[in-house]
DNA sequence: GAACGCAATTGATGTTTATCAAGCCATGTA
DNA sequence: TACATGGCTTGATAAACATCAATTGCGTTC
């Protein structure tokens, strides 16, 4: 691993505060591995072994259920995910699968539960993390059930513009299908949607997306700073 | 406050192993106050005053947004809500209201991540509490992705019928457009749905809800341990 | 450059869900 | 008993969304 790498890793939240010997020891057991495009990581089910920090690359944390599958999160570098199945011992709730060749660290369940125990300002910060997550996820249940497709379509054009700069241009990271399921609708949808849009506030060109009258588009969206992340 | 009510807070996976003394540091500025019907306790928005903790009653958590309005939870005693505002000292996500004549105990935010910082067993807990409410919002989110409306009405009375003992009868504990609205779906809907059901596996009579055949109704939900509260 | 594979788009159609408008029924009140 | 009230149901219609099928566009391979 490299050290810049190792740095940001170090950097996160969530092991900002925590003592060098307890930081060591958390990261004796851990690994780091190259994986290539769209494979699984976990499945949803199985036992928290690990706590993932996806250090480069994509990660899609997705949930299958009866033939439907649906995208819950796509994680960018560099974060971690599935900390609360690991803090609770328990089973994944969510799969994950790479989007793009990725390098991720992992590092052992039990060695996270451990030092949790010992170090006060690394208990400190899972609990910012998980009320973070918390508070993540009830925004997007709220985003799901109290606006139609094309309304979080908006929303998250104006969310990613503002995340690449707000420069009124960016462009998709993923494949549009796996936004579509991330914005919960189907990809047929998302491509109607979008010329939809098209026709008033944006233009859509392969995977570039240039927001040309935002006031009609921020009025179609109408961004909540109770349901969006600021 | 009742002595045996105390006690049940006492007992709350959150309260039980901290110290004597840092739980009374805690009630001190607590205080217990009873509500009529449909009182909003807490708005979104406002900031985290108060960790509430429902003693007696029930307490629906809902939200709003550009007209449209859905509940997110009911909330039965004896349980805390939004401690993940109060621990990050941010605004509520939710709304709360009484669904009946409630009592509910009221703890100072400050007074709550104060004995957070002091003892090492309620950080513990409030780890696991968190945790655990975040999956269950995971949970719900998969619910309203992964599964049509009538098949999380379906869901939604097998659970219900195991929380009151699997007897195959129960009662519906609050007016049935909040149940529409818990499910993501309107009151018409709800009535449509239970009709339907009606005809196979359930019998609806107002409020009472019999299951007649529990493998049919079963066959129709798909419950899903990954989903559903076990 | 031709053929292929695959994601994305577009159109036609069907299902699901919401909305609007009555009507029903139990409950409480005059 | 008559009447209002509010929750619930039912029906008709419309909007949102999904599915199926066909086509386009683009990059890759040969």
């Amino acid at each position: 691993m490299r050290t810049q790498d190792l740095d940001l890793v170090r950097a996160l939240p969530l092991f900002k505060g925590m003592a060098d010997p307890r930081f060591d020891e958390l990261f004796r057991g851990a690994f780091l591995q190259r994986f290539p495009t769209r494979v699984v990581l976990i499945s949803e089910g199985e036992r928290a072994d690990f706590l993932h920090v996806v250090v480069e690359g994509a990660v899609e944390l997705f949930a299958a259920h009866g033939g439907r599958e649906t995208t819950i999160d796509i994680i960018q570098p560099v974060t971690t995910f599935i900390l609360a199945a690991v803090i609770q011992d328990e089973v994944y709730l969510k799969s994950a699968r790479t989007l793009t060749p990725a390098q991720v660290l992992m590092i052992p369940a039990e060695a996270v539960r451990g030092v949790f125990g010992q170090d006060a300002m690394f208990a400190r910060a899972v609990v910012s993390e998980l009320a973070q997550r918390y508070r993540d996820v009830v925004r997007e249940l709220k985003n799901q059930k109290l606006r139609t497709g094309i309304e979080r379509l908006a929303n998250w054009i104006l969310q990613n513009d503002a995340l690449s700069g707000g420069k009124g241009t960016f462009s998709i990271s993923s494949d549009k299908r796996t936004i579509a399921s991330l914005l919960g609708m189907t990809p047929e949808n998302l491509s109607r949607n979008l010329a939809t849009l098209a026709t008033d506030c944006i233009v859509s060109e392969g995977r570039e997306i240039r927001i040309v009258d935002r006031d009609k588009l921020i009025g179609l969206a109408s961004p909540d700073p109770l349901i969006d992340r600021s």
